[in-house]
DNA sequence: CGCCGTGTTGACTATTCTCAACCCAGGTGG
DNA sequence: CCACCTGGGTTGAGAATAGTCAACACGGCG
């Protein structure tokens, strides 16, 4: 199996072998995570970086009156807290939706990395930005969509992203998130979410069973939402 | 007066007397807009980035239905669009909201900073994730925030962020942003704008007069909001 | 068997939006 | 100097969207 966090390094800036080689080598351990079970915390001070090889995750912040909310979805090849290489303490918490396994990948490494091979920057500093570019749609979607829109937008938006992780096949994906875990991702309350899912599996538009995804109706739901890919991909249009 | 733009990058990381002068060289020109003057379009492609030096400016994105959702305000010392030197299109509009003057500073001579001078490039990535930390903060609110908590935290994050430039005394502060805009920043309509200053007022908690801002009672809206400044600083906490 | 997590439904409430009107200050042209 | 226009702010009424509360269904699992 080719290195998740190879193929989304070199999805950015191409890397030599010898680059891939150095990433690999840079990661200092490989941990296995239970379902539901948080990576790191607010606060938490961390010698190393980690990285998402399998499984799906989130980043999510809870509010003092005991709401939660989700400022992304992590998936294979995604760092979850690339900012610690630079900030000192966490500002948000990771947690995993599914059985996960991590790297980890200590300051020191990235720092060699980044010095020996200046390509790395660039994909690194890449993958941040499209970190950036996703979360900021999210915020769109949040100011400015309706919640149909916010759902619709944001299973487009999955699914694009698990085809380029090589996760998904023709239209339908594994979506291991709850009710609970979409209300928290687009601002609404859990029955909300439960009505919208079924305003979109009336109009045919999705068929969602537990964790299985199917988008029936692909061209339909861009539509809905005017979805547009051009954020995900570097330089597509 | 001191350059705004290395004043902000010394914050992340010290510079020395020689690469406070290797950024300010690095400036190929500077000009001066009007206001309500477009910066630069999504789609556009540029070689230079553009950092504002003085004024208030926003990026921003349209809704295809005709709605607005403004993503960051942008305040001296800040980037419009540091992403593009390494996106070759830029993702989003940015509009200024007052006259400003902004620095152009060519591809090839962020490069040039970077290379000469390590330091700058974790000063530079550190503005990038303060960017995105204001970006999280600003979803957390659209997810989780009452439309009365949202208007309060961004009256909050405004004044800490002018004083942090030097454009606030006391509790007081320049916003020259009319209620439709403030609308387009919290995803809310004019009227709804409106109601919520008026609450605001009510409460005795600002005073807000055309383009001058003071907060009245700076304990009470940071309760009200439960705002918490650390996001906005270089590892406070 | 009974419990728990998840999904579903109905009834009611709250928040926010839309539409339409109106006010007021500042600037412009007659 | 005044009439008019315009952009921003304000108000009221009614509608739409989304939240809350409470109950129930269903499957997996101890």
């Amino acid at each position: 199996m080719v290195n998740p966090l190879v193929q989304r390094l070199s999805h950015f800036a191409a890397l030599s072998p010898e680059e891939a080689r150095a990433v690999e080598s840079a990661v200092a351990k490989v941990k296995t995570l239970d379902p539901h079970q948080d990576i790191i915390h607010r606060g938490d001070i961390r010698s190393f970086v980690t990285a998402l090889l399998e499984g799906y995750a989130c980043r999510y912040t809870t509010m003092p009156e005991g709401g939660r909310q989700i400022t992304a979805i992590l998936l294979p090849g995604d760092f979850c807290n690339l900012s610690l290489f630079l900030r000192r303490r966490m500002d948000q918490n990771v947690s995993t939706f599914t059985a996960c396994t991590v790297a980890e990948i200590p300051h020191a490494a990235i720092f060699g990395l980044m010095e020996a091979h200046p390509r790395i920057v660039r994909a690194l500093w890449w993958s941040t930005l499209v970190d950036e570019a996703i979360l900021r749609e999210w915020a769109i979607g949040l100011g400015r969509r309706s919640a149909l829109q916010r759902m619709a937008h944001l299973l487009c938006e999955m699914l694009v992203r698990l085809q380029a992780a090589g996760l998904a096949v023709d239209h339908s994906c594994r979506l291991p998130l709850t009710q609970a875990d979409l209300s928290d991702v687009l601002g609404l309350s859990t029955v909300h979410t439960n009505r919208i899912l079924q305003e979109l599996r009336r109009h045919d538009l999705i068929v969602l069973k537990g964790d299985a995804l199917a988008i029936t109706d692909w061209e339909g739901l861009q539509e809905l939402c005017e979805f547009n890919r051009s954020y995900l991909d570097p330089d597509r249009s």
